[in-house]
RNA sequence: GCGCCUGUGGCUCAGUUGGAUAGAGCGCAGCCCUGCGGAGGCUGAGGUCGCGGGUUCAAAUCCCGCCAGGCGUACCA
């Protein structure tokens, strides 16, 4: 790219006034080409001469001096110039600029894509709730986190598998079973409490309900243990199914549904404890199973096996893992957990190595928690309890792109207060109806063009000269490098607002000039211009899961 | 106690991994429709970047110490 030229061309220029130009001779440190925020800095700015200054023992200017009269600029650089104390900026060829127009028409909806992944395979791992109740506000966060992040790495040339775990496994089950049962026995007439421990919301008793409404009483004649677990099997069927549809309320769908169950079946966790038995990670202590962790440099050990030989989460979750990196051999894992799950990384991350992986390969993005409110009425979420808000009910008061766009424009980082009563104020004025409205008003436009049997195909982009012009297409030029950022930091944050700056700058340039005019040859060159922005602006919202209306 | 995350205009948040005058949206005060969608454009007010030290030519960003909030610190998941 671009900016790789421009660090080769420096570095070159100050070889060259080291050689010929008495410059201090010291080893280089790694260029750094850098995007001004403020236009008037030009295209890329370095600050070499600054970094220099202090092991050349001279001022940070002279050194830009002497490197000036010795860079030779690729032809896409118009010009560059020296600022203090010490900048060195380049600015780019309008006509360079207009010409890139083509480029983005040519590539279309596949604007911005690049190789980086090579095939890569990589699988990305989220929300992964107990299916023991429907999803709440707060895992809608994760869930639109790793979608974008799946679209984003699919653009960037990536081979992604998204997929869901299926806890339907261990103690939560068995609660749930004998919750769902009690409920069952409930509607029947019997006079039976749900358990202390137990799922106690509402939901359910409707679940319960509709199994008494399909299956009828047959499951009173059965065995305790046996009715538990069979009505427990259908209504977690339910539940999934339930999940499913929620999940694709917000546009996000998986490619596969890992059972856990069937690490037990098909002998995979068996074949990983024996394997971390055999690396000498084991020990047995209070009739438990432990994993050493602590010889791998963590501050304590964790159990596998418990007492009473039920295995652990971890050893669970070890054995997942041994599936996802031995097995079906990714690349790299990413998986998105929640902040209560944050604890859960080193010990993870140690067992990886004990498998003889580098834990480099799995990535953990920890998601803050949200906090959720009424006004200033603080939200308590609870699942047990059944005080929850469901992402159903907040998909029915907030459009789904709203709700999209919300939980991507703030850093995983940062936990934030969720205002649901602010959250439905601001949905007929917020951020997405912008964004949302410049295309429509695009594809207007270009509805307006095709009426008028305007062919802009031979539009000759050099026109496009103005400042409102030029604005518009550096910034629609920035699309590859936002999602080759995305990539590098698995922060999709920044899409968010990289379209509502293409939003902006579309706005202004629109007002600033007329598209459709007598000036048919300035007409044509801006219906390119036009087009363009629709191609990016529309793929960024595509990337982010969202709709890019042709009107609205 | 220890560990992870956070603290930036009234509110909700960005800040390119140490660079130039700290930016948006909402809200607030104004201005702009004889032409392609006014769900728009333009201008303005509003900031001790939690507090105090330190490193550096340069700190919202790195280091140390406080303060505040969230989460974790289970033979829960």
């Amino acid at each position: 790219m671009l900016k790789e030229k421009l660090v080769i061309c420096l570095q070159q220029a100050v070889i060259k006034a080291q050689q010929e130009d008495s410059l201090v001779a010291v080893a280089l440190p790694e260029i750094a080409m850098e995007r001004p925020q403020n236009p008037e800095h030009g295209d890329f700015a370095s600050v070499l001469p600054l970094k220099l200054a202090r092991t050349m023992k001279m001022s940070p200017l002279a050194i830009a001096e002497k490197i000036a009269k010795h860079i030779s600029l690729p032809p896409e650089i118009d010009s560059f110039s020296i600022a203090p104390p010490g900048f060195i900026n380049f600015t780019l060829r309008d006509d360079w600029l207009a010409k890139q127009i083509e480029s983005i028409l040519t590539a279309g909806e596949s604007y911005g894509d690049l190789a980086l992944g090579k095939g890569s395979h990589i699988q990305l791992e989220f929300v992964s709730v107990n299916p023991t109740g429907p999803l709440h506000v707060g895992h809608g966060r994760g869930a639109v986190l790793g979608s974008t992040l799946a679209n984003v790495f699919t653009a960037a040339g990536y081979s992604v598998e998204k997929e869901y775990l299926l806890n339907n496994v261990g103690h939560q089950i068995d609660v749930f079973n004998r919750s769902l049962y009690a409920r069952y026995q409930q509607c029947l007439g019997k006079e039976i409490s749900v358990p202390t421990d137990g799922y106690q919301g509402n939901y359910m008793i409707d679940l319960a309900k509709e199994i008494v409404d399909k299956e009828g009483d047959r499951f009173l004649a059965l065995p305790v243990e046996e009715a538990a677990s069979e009505l427990g099997e259908i209504g977690l069927n339910k539940m999934v199914e339930e999940i499913k549809q929620d999940l694709k309320l917000i546009n996000v769908e998986f490619d596969t549904w890992f059972s856990e169950k069937s690490l037990y079946h098909n002998k995979q966790y068996h074949q990983t404890m024996e394997l971390l038995q055999r690396e000498g990670y084991v020990t047995r202590k209070d009739n438990a199973v432990w994993f050493e962790s602590s010889a791998l440099g963590e501050d304590k050990d964790n159990v596998l096996v418990r007492s009473d030989g039920s295995p652990t989460y971890f050893a669970s979750d070890i054995a997942y893992h041994y599936n996802k990196f031995v097995e079906r051999k990714f690349d790299t894992v990413i998986d998105i957990w929640g902040a209560d799950h944050q604890g859960h990384v080193p010990r993870m991350k140690a067992a990886i190595k004990a498998l003889g992986k580098n834990p480099e390969q799995l990535k953990i993005i920890i998601c803050q928690l949200i906090t959720l409110s009424r006004g200033k009425e603080i939200i308590r979420i609870s699942k047990r309890s059944g005080d929850i808000v469901t992402l159903r009910e907040l998909v029915h008061e907030v459009r789904p792109d709203v709700c999209r766009f919300f939980f991507l424009s703030r850093s995983a980082d940062s936990q934030m207060d969720f205002d649901i009563e602010l959250a439905k104020k601001q949905s007929a004025d917020n951020p997405v109806y912008y964004i949302q409205y410049a295309h429509a008003r695009i594809a207007s436009i270009l509805r307006l063009a095709k009426q008028r049997e305007i062919d802009y195909i031979q539009g000759d982009v050099s026109l496009l000269t103005t400042g409102p012009e030029l604005t518009l297409i550096r910034r629609l030029l920035l699309l590859p490098e936002i999602i080759e950022g995305v990539v590098n930091t698995l922060e999709p944050h920044h899409l968010p607002y990289y379209a509502q700056d293409i939003a902006t700058v579309f706005h202004s340039f629109y007002k600033q000039c007329r598209v459709v005019s007598k000036d048919e040859a300035l007409t044509k060159a801006r219906l390119k211009l036009v087009r363009a922005t629709q191609i990016v602006l529309a793929k960024a919202l595509h990337l982010m899961g969202m709709t890019a209306p042709e009107s609205m």
